[in-house]
DNA sequence: CGAGATTCATGTGAAGTATACCTTTAGGCTTAA
DNA sequence: AAGCCTAAAGGTATACTTCACATGAATCTCGTA
C-alpha cells in the first residue's frame, strides 16, 4: 500500500513539467553575463586592474560593502574577463580568490599562506611548518617567472579580528621580497568601518584605491531576480506579486541580494515538491523558514564536539528566563561526564559561547548585575519547532 | 543622604602546555661493485 | 662504499589551560547635614 504510494509519487514526479529551466542560475556561486545595477563599480575596478594586462603592477584596491551587494561576484565577473584577454595574448596573469573566513582553511596566518601556495599547485601541511618557511615556499613559487598576480582576499575583516594586523603588514611587504613577479591586492570586506582601525602605515600602502557597494534597494532587487528568474524558471511559473515580495524581504535584510536569489529558488523548490504548478506567495514565506533553519542546522552539525556540547547546554536552560556563565558551565560538567567527555575550563566555554554569538546561535549580551557580579546574559530565540529540531540532533551527534 | 569603597562573578589578556604534525639527521641495514 | 629506510631529535601551529588582572554597577560604609 505504502510502497504503491511512493511509486505513485515518483512517476507523478517524473511526467510533472519540472519549474526550473536552468536552477544553477540561481546558485551563489552562478556568475551571470551582466551584474545590473553595479555598472559604475565593475567599470572603476576595471580601470583600476587594466594595467594588468600590459603586467604593470596595479594598484591595491580594498572594496566594502554589506554581504550580498555583489562585491564577490563583481571582481569574479571581472577576473574571468581579463583571464580571457590574457589567455588570448599569453600573458602571464594569475588571480588567485580565497576567502578567509572558511574555518580550517584560511583563518589563520599560516593557513591562508599555505592555501595560496596550495593555489599554484603545491601542497603544505597544515601544521609543522614555520610560518616564514611557508612565506618562503610561496616566494620562490610566484617568483619563478615574470608573472603578475592578483590576490583576491574575501572577508578579510574575518581575518584580521581573529588574528591581528600583522598579517596585512607582512603582505604589503611580498613586493620587496620578490625580484621577477609582482602581487597586487584586492581586499573585500563586509566590515566598512574595518580599515580605520588597523595601522596607518598599511593602510595607505594596501588600500591604495577604495570603493564602496551600497546595498541594493528594493527596485534594483527586483530587477536582479527578474534577470535571473527569467533564465532559471520556466515562463509563467512565478505567481505575480512572488517577486516583489521577494524583493521586499530582502531588502529589509539590508538589501542583500544573494539572500533574494536564495530565497526564490528554495521557494521554486518547494513549490516542485508540493507539486504546484506555480511558484506561490505562500512558498516564499516557507523558504525563508526553511533557509534560517537549515542555514541553523547546518552551523550546528558543522560545529565541534564541545561547541554542540555547549550548546546543548543552554538548550538544557533555555526556558529559564536569565541564563548566565555559570549555570551554563555546570550543566555542561554534567553533560560532559554523562557523555564520557573531558570538560573543557570555564575560560574556554566563555570563548566558546562568544564564538555561539558570533555565529548568530544565540545572543550573548555582557551585562553586570553589580553587587552580583558581570556575566553575559544568554538569550536563545530560535523558532520552537527548530530548536526541537537542533536537539534532537545535538543528542545524536552527542551519542545520547 | 550621598560620595566613595567594596564586592561579586566572570570577562579578558598573556603566557604556558599538550598534541599533532613537520623536517632533518644519524644510524642501521641492504645492495652492488 | 653507496643507497635506502627508520627512528629519534628538534621544531612549529593550534587548541586549550593556567594565572592574573580588569570590569562595572549594586551594595555597603561612613562622614556630614
Amino acid at each position: 500500500m505504502v510502497e504503491k504510494g511512493i511509486t505513485d509519487y515518483f512517476e507523478e514526479f517524473l511526467t510533472k513539467e519540472p519549474l526550473f529551466k536552468e536552477k544553477k542560475i540561481l546558485q551563489a556561486n552562478y556568475t551571470p553575463e551582466t551584474i545590473p545595477h553595479r555598472e559604475e563599480q565593475i567599470k572603476q575596478i576595471a580601470k583600476i586592474l587594466a594595467p594588468s594586462l600590459r603586467l604593470e603592477k596595479p594598484s591595491n584596491l580594498f572594496l566594502y560593502g554589506k554581504t550580498g551587494t555583489g562585491k564577490t561576484l563583481s571582481v569574479k565577473h571581472i577576473s574571468n574577463k581579463m583571464l580571457d584577454i590574457a589567455k588570448k595574448n599569453n600573458l602571464l596573469l594569475k588571480i588567485i580568490y580565497v576567502n578567509c573566513k572558511l574555518k580550517k582553511i584560511a583563518d589563520t596566518e599560516y593557513r591562508l599562506v599555505a592555501q595560496l601556495v596550495r593555489e599554484f599547485g603545491r601542497e603544505i601541511p597544515p601544521t609543522g611548518l614555520p610560518t616564514d618557511e611557508v612565506y618562503k615556499i610561496f616566494y620562490n613559487i610566484v617568483d619563478r617567472e615574470n608573472q603578475l598576480i592578483v590576490l583576491v582576499l574575501d572577508e578579510i575583516d574575518q581575518l584580521v579580528k581573529k588574528t591581528g594586523d600583522e598579517i596585512l603588514y607582512n603582505f604589503t611587504r611580498i613586493n620587496t621580497e620578490l625580484k621577477k613577479a609582482q602581487i597586487s591586492i584586492i581586499g573585500i570586506s563586509n566590515d566598512l568601518i574595518f580599515i580605520n582601525n588597523i595601522d596607518p602605515r598599511v593602510k595607505s600602502s594596501l588600500s591604495e584605491e577604495e570603493l564602496v557597494f551600497p546595498p541594493y534597494n528594493a527596485l534594483q532587487l527586483q530587477d536582479i531576480i527578474r534577470q535571473r528568474t527569467n533564465a532559471a524558471f520556466k515562463e509563467g511559473t512565478l505567481m505575480p506579486g512572488v517577486i516583489e515580495k521577494c524583493a521586499a524581504y530582502a531588502a529589509r535584510e539590508h538589501g542583500d541580494a544573494r539572500r533574494a536569489l536564495e530565497l526564490i529558488r528554495v521557494a521554486g523548490e518547494l513549490a516542485e515538491r508540493d507539486g504546484s504548478e506555480q511558484v506561490l506567495i505562500e512558498h516564499i514565506d516557507s523558504a525563508e523558514d526553511k533557509i534560517e533553519k537549515d542555514r541553523l542546522i547546518d552551523v550546528v552539525t558543522s560545529q565541534p564536539k564541545q561547541f554542540q556540547a555547549t550548546m546543548y547546554s543552554i538548550l538544557m536552560l533555555e526556558n529559564r528566563k536569565n541564563i548566565f556563565t555559570g549555570d551554563i558551565y555546570e550543566i555542561y560538567q554534567k553533560l560532559c561526564k554523562k557523555i564520557g567527555q573531558r570538560p573543557l575550563t570555564q575560560r574556554r566555554i566563555s570563548d566558546i559561547i562568544a564564538e555561539l554569538d558570533m555565529l548568530g546561535m544565540i545572543n550573548a549580551k555582557l551585562i553586570s548585575k553589580g553587587r552580583y557580579g558581570r556575566t553575559r546574559e544568554i538569550t536563545v530565540s530560535l523558532p520552537s519547532q527548530v530548536e526541537e529540531n537542533i536537539k534532537t540532533i545535538l543528542k545524536k551527534e552527542l551519542g545520547m
